[in-house]
DNA sequence: TCGATTTTTGAAAACGTTATCAGAGAACTC
DNA sequence: GAGTTCTCTGATAACGTTTTCAAAAATCGA
């Protein structure tokens, strides 16, 4: 401590210059760059005497080793990108939290670059402007079109996993059995009686989103018939206009929501024009969004493993990352939970 | 296009090996290195044939700079961290979307650095893991204990800014008047003729919450009785239990929650247990989460631009970053926005 | 005490880029 | 046509680390 003081005027002289490199600290110290380095990483022995001289050099001079140098010569980049077209929406952000979680734990840091811009061309400088970077790979979020548009843009020799709602091939993918979680939530609603189920969709992957698969297979499983999609932004708000519409409609008795927050919109709009939530239409979401439990009626959804799903994504680019060349994929089937914003329909 | 396939042999022989480097689009274009580093950049003028064989030669390699170097010896990176105790709480997240989204308008990517663990020695290692990697400078989200513990481990001579609730000195800082909006908003409880207004906190920053600061300025200053304090977790489901133990208690007319997730909370508690918000128990909240305005009631809030405010923290390290070595601040006062979760107080 | 072995150390090379500087032409000017 | 200026180009030197590799020092066994 006391060093720490007796050196400050030194210490501030630096903060204004360019900062101490390691081969400062060699002088200071009196021992070679090399003997620093090894008592930085701890790649050999080094002398106690000479060990204690370089940390107290390390301490006076405020050094800190140069990040870009090191991933320079060791190769070894400790910086994994995620890139997404969203942060703030629930799913996206609990899968990023999940990614960050299990990288840290690892060592790894996460930059994230969003995509807005759905062109291709778009896609291809964000990638370039990635790449320039020092990253050791690279997950896509491909919850929508530009994660795919961006998946086509990466080039082929870069470590990659993918993130998606169902799994496809060529490229190492973390997933979640989504056109399953869709066809078994829509058999819940079937068999409470309803003659069909109504779908209010959020902005989807490709021309069709793997829940909406999932609905549909079911009604058609059942010989319901299979209503129009009626589609809605990420903005919750759209679900409240979307849901004051449907309350006019009688025949309309199930929704089944692409995710939980449009799901409260649409409940919303159903209450305030005067319907009843499940007395008059049962409404279901997809995510199990923290506030579904909160929301009245409790919102029956599906609760997707959002942090795993992050984690295991990690984990695939890891297994990459240490020369597992082959394409792994990690699925999971996402549980049903049943709360009260679904019951049988009205006897009428 | 036919060159691609031509050489994709090649292109597949070093997917395996070492990826190309300057040196080797040198060699096949048959110009030296530093011409490539000027097609590359941009930095001057490369007579049109000489570029048209580097940039062939390139797209046959398939060549990418790499980041570490080009970041070692030009000394500028492109990353800058943010450091977090969180990021799935609306505040948090939308605050580093508003950096995000600064940062990449000007070419800069964030990487996110989630601290969990608020021991000293924690923030610590944690803030030597960060600076190990090629950073430019990083923005400390201050909301809680763990910002202000990293802040202070932080170096002295590394470009920082903190974002949080209120203005202090010694470094540059973007900030919410957060003091005078808790003012604010329980002036207006008390003006709709509440006796006082509880309180429900969120994990607050040190001590004291600012937002409670403002709560028990305009409580004292009115004359007003300043009741315990309720504290409440991130999670909503704790607002719920509060709701459900206050309902009980016919004293309580006003509660002002630390955000508008434990609002939501409490008056799911408040209605499960048989009380109407706005009728029994005015609520309020702080923040404006998209929901908010969703929610039944609406919840009268604070309404925080929490992306204004990672912009602005953006802005103020990108000034540092121009050699701006001033401390700078950038504040705003956010305004209340009534709904329907608070009225007056029932006639008794 | 001497040689053999092990440990510790430092000089030099490497990593892949950009910056500097001087030389070679080309294009002007008179 | 000679001198001057301008444009383009390449050799070489950084940048701050880690990695070799060989030399020096220390330790050990006899």
């Amino acid at each position: 401590m006391t060093e720490v003081s007796q050196y400050s005027g030194h210490t501030m002289s630096r903060a204004t210059a360019k900062p101490a490199s390691i081969a400062d600290v060699a002088r200071v110290a009196g021992v070679s760059v090399p003997t620093v380095s090894r008592v930085l990483t701890g790649a050999a022995k080094v002398s106690p005497d000479k060990r204690d001289r370089v940390l107290l050099a390390i301490d006076e001079l405020g050094y800190r080793p140069n990040g870009a140098a090191r991933a320079l010569v060791s190769g070894k980049q400790r910086i994994i990108a995620v890139m997404t077209s969203e942060t703030a929406i629930f799913g996206y952000s609990a899968t990023i939290q999940g990614i960050e979680t299990a990288a840290r734990a690892e060592g790894y840091f996460v930059v994230i670059s969003v995509v807005e811009n759905p062109t291709e061309d778009e896609a291809q400088r964000a990638v370039e402007l990635v790449l320039g970077q020092p990253l050791a790979g690279i997950i896509v979020l491909k919850f929508d079109p530009v994660g795919v548009r961006v998946l086509e843009a990466l080039p082929p020799d870069i470590p990659r996993v993918a993130v998606s709602g169902e799994v496809s091939d060529e490229v190492s993918q973390a997933s979640i059995e989504e056109v399953a979680a869709g066809e078994e939530i829509v058999r819940y609603l079937l068999s409470l009686g309803h003659p069909t189920v109504h779908h209010v969709t959020v902005p989807a992957s490709r021309d069709e989103d793997h829940r909406t698969t999932g609905w549909r297979n079911a009604l058609v499983e059942a010989g319901a018939e299979v209503p129009e999609i009626i589609p809605a932004t990420w903005d919750a708000s759209s679900g409240v206009r979307i849901g004051r519409r449907l309350a006019a409609d009688d025949s309309v008795t199930a929704i089944f929501c692409g995710n939980d927050e449009i799901a409260m919109g649409v409940i919303t709009g159903l209450s305030d024009a005067g319907r009843n939530v499940p007395a008059d239409v049962s409404v279901v979401g997809f995510d199990d969004h923290p506030l579904a439990r909160i929301w009245r009626p409790g919102i029956t959804t599906i609760a997707q493993d959002f942090p795993g799903l992050g984690r295991r994504a990690f984990e695939l680019l890891q297994a990459q990352l240490d020369g597992d060349a082959a394409v792994a994929r990690s699925t999971s089937r996402p549980p049903l939970v049943v709360r009260e914003s679904a019951g049988p329909p009205r006897v009428r």
